[in-house]
DNA sequence: TTGTATGCAAATTATTTGCACTCTC
DNA sequence: GAGAGTGCAAATAATTTGCATACAA
């Protein structure tokens, strides 16, 4: 269940192969991201620092360069800001969102490969696909009940 | 292919019925985005309205009120802030947004309804889905000759 | 009349930019 | 050493809240 944290030796020789330089703020956030395995906010991570490990500038532009060098995905959970979620290595998936309290869960089985080449032969004016949001967004269990 | 605007008439009846008021600012925001059927911002809801006919906190509450009356949906085009798409009485579809330049472009046939329900199935903690984002991120032609 | 909706002021939160300094390679 | 990355200050953008007033039903 749990995914393990990449391997702080494996993230170096992978984010220079990508152009980037291993410095320490980003292997700590890899690290973090990584060893969570969900989307994350800036706050949240932030927090999960704890002390004043983190400056939020950085952590906007690590998690850009992140982005662009396919270890992270960012997630849109419509809570108002961006989540992001370590993507290197991990099995596609999305999530179930609930608009209530906020609880994510995750879920396998998205047929993007299929659809996504559907959409592009119908388009006009799209020369390629690179990423996709699939998000599913409804009430879980608890505040269903609490409902009722 | 142009969606015709929601009748005035029409749409007082439909707000009614769902508990709000018919207001004439809510009425133009109705008016103007079943007319344009294309995902907008605050801002270019704004521009839409030229002069000073909007005030931002009205549309952002008028906006979140339509929304939970299911006229409108958000959709995240990771552009750094939210649009909103009129969405009554139109065929359900997403959205290919190319990430050089933002356009985007509409496309229907969304298997939500079969994988929502998978989803669902194999979820342990939620109890109805009932929205999902699905929007297709890539180049457009334009940006990809011009990269060439 | 009676609350819902509006619009202004102002707060809060999210994200970006500039710049001098630091550290990786 | 050179250039990429950092962290602070501060700007800008996005979204929310409070409150007195206006207006739909």
């Amino acid at each position: 269940m749990s995914k393990a944290a990449v391997l702080e030796g494996d993230l170096k020789l992978l984010m220079r192969k990508s152009g980037y330089r291993a410095t320490p703020a980003r292997l700590r956030l890899a690290a973090l991201l990584s060893r969570e395995a969900k989307p994350m906010s800036i706050q949240g991570i932030e927090r999960a620092f704890g002390g004043k490990k983190a400056d939020v500038v950085t952590l906007y532009r690590t998690l850009f360069a992140f982005e662009k060098a396919g270890f992270v995905r960012q997630v849109d959970l419509r809570h108002g800001h961006a989540h992001y979620e370590w993507a290197h290595e991990r099995t596609h998936h999305h999530h179930l969102v609930c608009t209530r309290c906020g609880v994510t869960e995750e879920y396998d089985g998205c047929e993007f490969a299929a659809f996504s080449k559907k959409a592009l032969k119908k388009s006009k004016q799209f020369a390629r696909i690179e990423d996709h949001a699939s998000e599913l967004f409804g009430i879980c269990t608890r505040c269903d009940v609490s409902t009722s």
